[in-house]
RNA sequence: GGGCGGUUGGCUCAGCCUGGUAGAGCGCUUCGUUCACACCGAAGAGGUCACUGGUUCAAGUCCAGUACCGCCCA
């Protein structure tokens, strides 16, 4: 039989299963039990778009051990499933794979013909045409998705699913936005905002990285009225002409006589206030630093003290934008030679300004030495390719930065797995330097409910929000109009127009856990706030922390009571997994070449929060158990004979040591430790179960004694209950064979002790093991088969233990081939076991 | 720069909470297949538990510090 086609039998295997869990719903939540007997899982929906990860094996088989173990305890379980799809990772697939670009101006065109993988330039698309192109993309994947994720053998309920984009979350996420609009926690402002210039969109404060960049430090002499000039250092001096201030720490002596005085900028000539401030730090460049509208979020907040007009010089598109000197806020000395010095920067995009200032500055005699090369962080988009920066637009925020004290509070009400991650939470929450932006300029997202009224001069008036009755949501502003106006006054005088943006797709995945509920009706609460939440570690500081602040928003709840975090996949040389290093997994090829099970238990094998080595010896391992288990099942369910209660003291004890096993299983699943459960669990089975139990109990169970049968039996029937979370198609494979009743092992109780109440573990089962150990150490050494008779066999002991040898004697008497035994009381130490062998017997 | 996690046989990891003679699987060595399984079984070799100091009768385990690795955040 080659490999391949064991293989295949396999997968044709896993299949029928599936369609038998399919067929005998034994996945389906039962929305007639009561909130207590039920288990809610918020389950994370992966980015549809992406590209399926080795990394998602583990992260989705973690709750699925969970849920199963809560599911076999007789928990009513809800366990849906999520596609977020709606985004900026999707339009960006789209346009690579269809080759186009959504231009708003355009207008909608019917018989749009979209070509899979086209290349060339990009053909721009009205916006419609562009959301339907994201439609069809994410429907195949999503089926790519649910595909691996049926064949991980998730016990999803395929009947409870949502899409970020479908109609539900349009509605929920447009809801609860609204009433954050009443309650004022919602605002629109005109304010500075991380901006990504290729995107053309604001960014949130949770989607920005730092990344290091080579930079120079320039030193810029600035005169100051009435005294000496002094020298700062930037390492942007095309802000310049943004320049509105001038800062140096109150302890510096170095400047402590310039605070108070205005210095003037070299080339534009504008006056500038030199201002104390405790955060400009004495060590860095000159220690005196110019306050610019906008370089980085210290700049924002001098600029909100100071309470002056801001100098806007760069533009949407990133480029430097003319300035009306000597006009209005344009204050300077000399407005022909700011207009003279500005002219030869507008237009540039930033770098090209940069290095024409420092020719001029240069020039000019304002630069003091050579520049000074720095390493510094710099602020990015995290999907983005150049910096990011500050310009002032009209966006939506959720306040956050008044509540930092309150989500910290909700953070210690939730049970976090493992412990530490919550610290994770609590350092995101207390670095919050921005509220949160839920705005995008971009096209494929759930549209914001508003429009604004248009004044009598065709001015549109953005404190004025028109807002549809909750009645009529989901809808989109750009084709429904506001109650009391028709299509006509769009964009007319008197009239109204639709808010043109979209909600940051965070904006409606933190609602993940009202979604899949009757939410707002007052019976979500069959289903709220959720059991567990089971993510990944990097977007704690996104998909948890916007979860946990909407949840409480909302109502004041916390929105489920356990979160599990899991770790990254790494590869063996413990490097994160990444298409640009060339050594990510395919999750369908280890599924392919070790089965579901075997890439479940390597899952499982790892803890979660820590970063799990994709490790094929583990997978080896996996594949090896799912293969014990069915031979061993085999064995037992081939004996003939009654089954009987343990009336052997061998049969007794391993009951009791099975015992042992379920209550340290259960105990570690109910605490999330499901490497620990399983470890437990696979080494009763493998080590006494397999090599030690069906060797010693073979001779009884052949000749029909019940007590073996009856406990060969219950010690299969227990372990695949226990293993059934683990690898679901072996354990079933089996079930079915053994007739049992429920119809799926997933449906049949979790293993509890008191079904293990017969056993007494008397010692003897270590007493026996021990004597057995010693015979096959000895046949070991001798390089001779297991088989080969053991002439005499001589123990000496305490008189207790060899009482215990006394019982289960038979057993190792037929297992070791034992032709002569003796036991002798000797002394109160160990045993002590002689053996001598025999011929080794001839094969016939 | 701050926070968190890690460092145990060649490899991947348990053990640390609740101190008391170092564990597993893989790999390696030797041996063993009529009667569940060679995707197996038996036996064996292999570790001063990163380092330094402290607490203790006793430290891989507790405490303090150092080094290195990784992650998160600035």
């Amino acid at each position: 039989m080659s490999k391949g086609r064991q293989t295949e039998e396999q997968l044709q295997m896993e299949a029928d299963l599936r369609d038998l869990w399919e067929i005998a719903a034994v996945y389906h939540y039962d929305g007639s039990r009561g909130r207590d007997e039920t288990f809610v899982v918020d389950t994370p929906p992966p980015t549809a778009s992406g590209s399926l990860h080795i990394g998602h094996c583990m992260s989705y088989t973690h709750p699925d051990l969970i849920v199963r173990f809560k599911r076999m305890q007789g928990l009513n379980i809800f366990y849906p499933m999520g596609w977020d799809d709606n985004g900026l990772p999707t339009e960006r697939r789209v346009q690579n794979v269809f080759g186009i670009r959504c231009d708003p101006s355009l207008p909608y065109d019917p018989d749009l013909q979209l070509e899979w993988g086209r290349q060339g330039d990009q053909i721009p698309v009205s916006r419609q045409n562009f959301i339907e192109a994201c439609g069809v993309v994410v429907e195949e994947d999503e089926k790519k998705f649910k595909e691996l994720f049926e064949r991980l053998g998730l016990s999803v309920d395929w009947r409870q699913t949502y899409a970020t984009i479908d109609e539900r979350c349009r509605f929920v996420a447009q809801l609860s936005f609204l009433r954050l609009l009443e309650e004022g926690e919602a605002e629109l402002r005109q304010a500075p905002t991380m901006w990504d210039v290729d995107y053309q969109s604001a960014i949130a404060q949770a989607e920005i990285e730092d990344r290091e960049r080579e930079g120079e430090f320039y030193k810029i002499r600035f005169a100051v009225d009435g005294g000496d000039g002094f020298t700062i250092a930037t390492t942007r001096p095309e802000l310049l002409p943004a320049c509105i201030a001038v800062v140096a720490h109150p302890d510096d002596e170095r400047y402590k006589e310039l605070i108070g005085k205005t210095a003037v900028t070299p080339l534009f000539r504008a006056p500038v206030p030199i201002l104390a401030d405790d955060n400009a730090d004495p060590e860095k460049g000159t220690g005196i630093l110019m306050v610019c509208t906008f370089g980085d979020t210290a700049d924002v907040e001098k600029w909100r003290e100071m309470g002056v007009p801001a100098r806007e010089v760069i533009g949407l598109d990133g480029r430097i934008k003319a300035a009306p000197w000597g006009e209005g806020h344009w204050e300077t000395h000399d407005a022909a030679a700011a207009s003279a010095a500005h002219e030869q920067l507008a237009g540039s995009f930033v770098n090209q300004a940069r290095r024409r200032i420092v020719e001029v500055l240069g020039e000019a005699g304002a630069l003091a030495g050579e520049p000074e090369k720095i390493r510094r962080p710099v602020k990015f988009y995290e999907r983005g390719e150049r910096p990011l920066e500050f310009v002032v637009t009209r966006q939506w925020f959720i306040k956050v930065l008044d509540k930092k004290e309150a989500l910290l509070e909700q953070g210690r009400k939730i049970a976090w797995h493992p412990e530490h991650m919550r610290r994770r939470y609590e350092d995101w929450v207390e670095g919050l330097n921005l509220d949160w932006n839920v705005s995008r300029q971009r096209y494929f997202g759930v549209p914001i409910p508003v429009w604004y009224e248009v004044d009598a001069d065709g001015k549109v008036d953005h404190s004025k929000t028109l807002r549809p009755e909750p009645g009529r949501l989901p809808i989109d502003p750009s084709q429904d109009v506001p109650d009391g106006y028709d299509n006509s006054q769009r964009g007319q005088p008197g009239g109204f127009v639709g808010d043109p943006d979209i909600f940051d797709t965070w904006a409606t995945s933190s609602l993940t856990p009202i979604i899949t509920t009757p939410w707002p009706e007052e019976s979500y609460r069959e289903l709220y706030p959720n059991d567990l939440r089971p993510q990944a570690h990097e977007i704690i500081r996104t998909w948890a922390f916007y979860t946990i602040t909407r949840a409480m928003l909302e109502d004041g709840s916390i929105p489920w009571s356990d979160i599990a975090i899991s770790g990254f996949v790494v590869d063996p040389d413990r490097k994160k997994m990444s298409k640009s290093k060339g050594n990510v997994v395919i999750p369908t090829e280890p599924l392919d070449e070790f089965g579901a099970d075997a890439v479940r238990y390597w899952a499982a094998s790892a803890r979660l929060g820590i970063d799990a080595t994709f490790d094929t010896n583990v997978l080896k391992e996996g594949k090896r158990l799912v293969t014990k288990i069915r031979n061993a099942s085999r064995l037992v369910l081939g004996y003939e004979g009654e089954a009987g209660p343990p009336t052997h003291a061998l049969d007794a004890a391993l009951i009791e040591r099975l015992a042992r096993v379920v209550e340290e299983a259960t105990e570690r699943m109910t605490a999330y430790d499901h490497s620990g459960a399983l470890g437990a669990i696979e080494t009763w089975f493998w080590s006494d179960f397999c090599d030690n139990f069906l060797e010693l109990t073979k001779n009884r169970a052949y000749a029909g004694d019940a007590s073996a049968i009856g406990t060969l039996r219950r010690g299969i029937d227990v372990a695949l209950r226990l293993f059934a979370p683990f690898v679901p198609y072996v354990t079933e494979e089996v079930w079915q064979q053994g007739q049992g009743a429920p119809r799926s092992i997933h449906a049949a109780p979790w293993p509890k002790r008191e079904e293990l109440a017969d056993g007494m573990d008397d010692g003897s089962f270590e007493a026996a093991v021990a004597v057995l150990t010693e015979i096959r150490k000895a046949k070991s050494e001798a390089k001779v088969s297991m088989r080969t008779p053991v002439e005499h066999l001589d123990v000496r002991g305490p008189g207790d233990r060899l009482e215990l040898l006394k019982k289960v004697l038979d057993d190792i008497v037929s297992t070791g081939n034992v032709k002569e035994q003796q036991l002798s009381a000797d002394g109160d130490a160990g045993l002590t076991v002689t053996v001598r062998l025999g011929e080794p017997e001839r094969r016939a």
